[in-house]
RNA sequence: CGGGGUGUAGCGCAGCCUGGUAGCGCAUCUGAUUUGGGAUCAGAGGGUCGAAGGUUCGAAUCCUUUCACCCCGACCA
């Protein structure tokens, strides 16, 4: 590929409201172009990238045994209604009408519609088992779209969908999987981690994501280095801690904080330590239990955060409390509640182990500009117990496993494999007759990749500040040429053309800068868009029969002989 | 949907407080000189100042409404 025949765009600022850096690069580079909020055109340079990807995650799907297929974006909502989802999604889900007020979506994604056709084509446990895969543009409606294409309402997605006989034999898929995920972002180039995951909406028994490691990444990931456990903060147990709740010692008293309202104010002022205070986040149940108050108070450590989704686990759906609910149900203003002395009638209470294990801790007195020094369980507030898994683990935490402590970082979702098991199978009545010509209920897995995040995801990992920095797998050119005055002089022109023709010829995708353009310019833009290898040919060198070569990451460059540099790249290709 | 912010040329911004001919850098076009790290000189084009309404002799500037976008909290590939 030669510049003057393709179509580069690069600016030297990017647009004020890109945030990441990826989103940046991508502007400035030219491979993207916004179109509406979380909405891009792909333009040429980064189509090649994503198509590189998507060309890996498919030869590798291929390689693992799963079938291609394409399932339409546009799905009618009977099939919705019949799972339960059209009620369930949310607004997340698009949805319009057609001109027979018929109802539709466009699709976020395929369980209805691969099971509708598995239901129709397959009758026989002979059949099975399958796995149905397709790479598309996924629509969905993001709250809040952000960061380009890391999260767009349309994005490409790879989907696939895996049909059983028994569990048994989804949890082999379910690895096979696994390790074809792991193949699949090794051979991108990426640093990522798989870690154990929240099922969350989709439901479901097992999950794992597949997480590229930035710090920029949404998600914390909490793993041990001695044991090999990985999980998402949000799954990741925090055990209780190892030592025994301590005895009694100090009576309970109220003292004075005024205007402290938090839990750091509060330690400071009365120096004590944050892991010695109680923190009571008061939520609204909406489906307490039997002769249970909405009105709970969760319990945790001054240092530790509330996990919602845990929380969720414990007491079912809720949400904050409004400060008018907490005055009516304490009669005290936020800041200043806590568990002693309420009304177990009118106000739960949820006790977090570590909360469980506190000793003469410091709490809010519900009374405003008081707090409750010296409170133990058991004297003070009834005996929570050992208490439930309430909190995020942080960093130090024991491995849930047992063995070694957590240390946490931070990731970008790219890839997320479920075992479904029969929720879509039962309520869309996939079966098979068995070998006693019984009908079985279908085991189910799904898999997903964000395909086109996983190219903001590889900038994110791979730039410096000249600008990407891809791996030669996905790069939208491995090698680039940059003759310096091809205009002038032929033996450049010739010597540039010449390689670049041996170039494409062995089948390495090449790009020539003959756009005539100053040095400078043309450096900057090689190095902006991310193309890994450079070939400087130059009058300077030609003299001496060679050609200036420099890695994208290297610091100098070096001179290689002409007739050898075809050999040198597709070594350093194959290096890499 | 809540809280904060920004809308002025393709991109980055100034001007607004204190109303009076719409500016700067980059990019684009023409010509010349340049050509191993984003050239220089000379010239040119490009704006209903997000939109609508109001105040005023006069509005980018003041007021009202509205839209879009970005950031912070509930989602997920």
């Amino acid at each position: 590929m030669r510049t003057s025949q393709f179509f580069l765009s690069t600016l030297k600022e990017a647009p004020s409201d890109a945030e990441v850096v990826s989103h940046k690069l991508m502007l400035r580079a030219g491979m993207i172009r916004r179109m509406a909020g979380g909405i891009y055109t792909w333009m040429p340079l980064g189509l090649r990238v994503l198509r590189k990807v998507e060309r890996i995650v498919r030869e590798e799907m291929d390689r693992a045994g799963a079938i291609e297929l394409s399932m339409p974006a546009v799905q009618p909502a009977e099939l919705w209604q019949e799972s339960g989802r059209w009620e369930k999604y949310g607004p997340e889900l698009l949805r319009f009408r057609d001109r027979h007020l018929r109802d539709f979506v466009i699709g976020p994604t395929h369980e209805e519609v691969i099971t509708d056709v598995v239901r129709r084509e397959v009758k026989s446990y002979r059949q099975l088992p399958l796995h149905f895969y397709q790479i598309q543009m996924k629509f969905r409606d993001e709250i809040r779209p952000r960061f380009g294409v890391m999260r767009g309402r349309e994005f490409l997605m790879k989907d696939g969908y895996s049909f059983h006989t028994s569990f048994a034999d989804l949890q082999r898929e379910y690895r096979n999987m696994y390790d074809t995920y792991s193949r699949i972002f090794t051979r991108i180039g990426l640093a990522f981690r798989a870690v154990a995951a929240d099922t969350g909406s989709i439901g479901g028994t097992g999950s794992h994501e597949f997480h590229v490691l930035a710090d920029s990444g949404e998600d914390a990931l909490a793993y041990c280095p001695a044991s090999g456990y990985a999980a998402n903060v949000e799954l990741a147990e925090a055990l209780a801690p190892a030592s025994p709740r301590g005895a009694a010692t100090a009576d309970l008293q109220k003292v004075p904080t005024p205007g402290k309202t938090k839990c750091e104010d509060v330690a400071e002022l009365l120096g004590a330590t944050l892991g010695e205070t109680l923190k009571a986040v008061a939520v609204m149940r909406a489906e307490p239990g039997e002769g249970e108050p909405a009105f709970t108070l969760l319990l945790l450590r001054g240092d530790h955060e509330l996990n919602e989704i845990k929380a969720q686990k414990a007491i079912g759906e809720f949400r904050f409390a409004h400060e008018e609910e907490i005055i009516e149900h304490l009669g005290c203003r936020p800041g200043y509640i806590g568990p002693v002395g309420v009304d177990p009638a009118r106000v739960g209470l949820f006790v977090d182990r570590s909360a469980a294990a506190l000793a003469d801790f410091i709490c809010g007195a519900n009374e405003e500009g008081f707090h409750l020094a010296g409170a133990n369980w058991g004297r003070d507030l009834p005996d929570p117990g050992a208490g439930i898994d309430l909190r995020n683990v942080v960093a130090g935490d024991p491995s849930p496993d047992g063995a070694g402590s957590l240390e946490l970082c931070r990731g970008i979702e790219v890839g997320h494999i479920f075992q479904l098991r029969t929720t879509y199978a039962k309520a869309l009545n996939c079966s098979f007759l068995d070998e006693n010509g019984k009908s079985q209920v279908m085991e189910m897995g799904c898999y997903g990749i964000g395909v086109s995040r996983i190219v903001a995801a590889a900038i994110e990992q791979g730039h410096d500040e000249r600008g990407i920095v891809l791996p030669a797998a996905i790069a939208p050119f491995q090698v680039c040429i940059v003759p310096m005055g091809m205009a002038k002089s032929a033996a450049v022109r010739e010597a540039a053309e010449k390689l670049h023709d041996e170039l494409a010829a062995a089948g390495i995708d090449v790009l020539l800068d003959d756009r005539n353009e100053r040095p400078g310019v043309m450096f900057a833009d090689m190095e902006l868009i991310g193309v890994p290898h450079r070939v400087v040919v130059g009058e300077r060198g030609l003299a001496e029969g060679k050609l200036e070569y420099k890695g994208r990451r290297d610091a100098d460059a070096q001179m290689i002989p002409v007739g050898a540099m075809v050999a040198f790249l597709r070594e350093r290709l194959c290096a890499a």
